[in-house]
DNA sequence: GTCTATATAATGATAGAC
DNA sequence: GTCTATCATTATATAGAC
């Protein structure tokens, strides 16, 4: 959405995550038993993922899938770590961008990244560990965002900056979160590009000229809290 | 948001949803099986939640579970639509209110409705039949409101009606999905009437003055996208 | 309607060969 | 590292008594 998709620069072949341009063949049955797990947890969730699902997905036996990950749980860990780290990662390369602004690239290149987010989705919904630091790091990095937005004289500031970080983030999360809803009422499959082009212009209209056309909303909810 | 949350009307105990503040022994079996149903389903997810939990949280036996709603999945199939039915009923109660006025209230009684709106939230993202349904009734429901609110002159259109109520619905829906989330950050256990309370001012905020101080990032967006 | 007892299937995990 | 075979547990669901 900001800067258009450029393939990852070449000659960090191992560094490169998720793998995806690259044949299954190529990669070690660990990375690819992870591959699979993040795919179908992210898909369909933890609990109704079996772990012969993810071997058969993987191409190898049950009891590889335990051999390198101890258990399914020890499985989903290594997912959390590796799924959040590639995100922070990605963000670095992405110098100057925030945590938002990283996904928003990553949904630029469904097939690969499609994966980490819908395992995003499940993390922020399903309240793990993983997850708490995922959504605190996002507030984070929006914080930061709007700071800058309004030291340079760009953005508004509300009267509850840590409460308004909270929202700005939620906000940006929502295609993540409700990605299959809103692909369906607008018709296409999932969030695709196209989606995710027609809801840009809406969202900066309703985030610019606001949804109430003048403060009277506003200013009822303040004098019925007593606010100043 | 819209409407200022004021307490139901009393005397209607008979048509009364959930049965939060009856005994549990006075319900009948099936009752306090579905209760318990939508309670563990909310919380814990459809998938992680067993027959003999239901049943044990019901005080009764797995086989009268089984007896009652056919299978585990039948059970669901009743939760979803006493879940949705319920809030239709309430909506209809309060004449006048949208689909998210009418969730706001409930969370003005949290013990009574909070399985609901946990309920709500897996529905949404396990993408069910059910699930659809919701958010399609929301978006409806919403475009309904946006639709009164640009006739009284109390809201702006933009470009996409659609994709307005779509963005607006989701963006209602944001403290049901990232409840527990939000409810750290700001240091509350979940969302409770102080941080739903503490949410109200900074979104009206951000919905009346925007959150971009001019409208830069929304010319750049249309001339990137090429709209007029 | 409700229970106890049990059938049947699927799951996570292990043992041990190669 | 990877497999086949299997164990132990747990799950849903059924049968049949009361």
């Amino acid at each position: 959405m900001h800067s258009a998709s450029k393939p990852s620069a070449a000659g960090e072949a191992d560094a490169r995550p998720l793998h995806g341009p690259r044949p299954a063949s190529d990669l070690t049955a660990r990375a690819r038993i992870r591959d699979a797990a993040l795919l179908l947890f992210g898909k369909q969730g933890v609990a109704t993922t079996t772990v012969r699902a993810v071997a058969e997905a993987a191409g190898v036996s049950p009891a590889l899938v335990i051999h390198h990950f101890g258990s399914k749980d020890g499985l989903r860990r290594e997912c959390d770590r590796f799924v959040i780290e590639d995100l922070l990662r990605k963000n670095e390369e992405l110098a100057g961008s925030d945590l938002i602004g990283t996904m928003r690239q990553w949904l630029a290149e469904p097939e690969r990244f499609r994966p980490a987010l819908d395992y995003f989705t499940r993390l922020l919904i399903d309240d793990s560990t993983a997850g708490a630091d995922l959504f605190d790091q996002v507030v984070k990095s929006t914080s930061e965002m709007i700071v800058e937005g309004t030291a340079a004289g760009t953005m508004n500031r509300t009267s509850d900056a840590l409460m308004q970080a909270v929202l700005v983030a939620a906000y940006a999360l929502v295609p993540l979160l409700l990605e299959r809803h809103i692909g369906r009422v607008l018709g296409t499959a999932g969030l695709d590009a196209q989606a995710l082009e027609r809801m840009t212009v809406p969202t900066l209209e309703l985030l610019t000229n606001g949804l109430y056309a003048d403060d009277t909303y506003l200013k009822a909810a303040k004098s019925a809290l007593g606010v100043e």
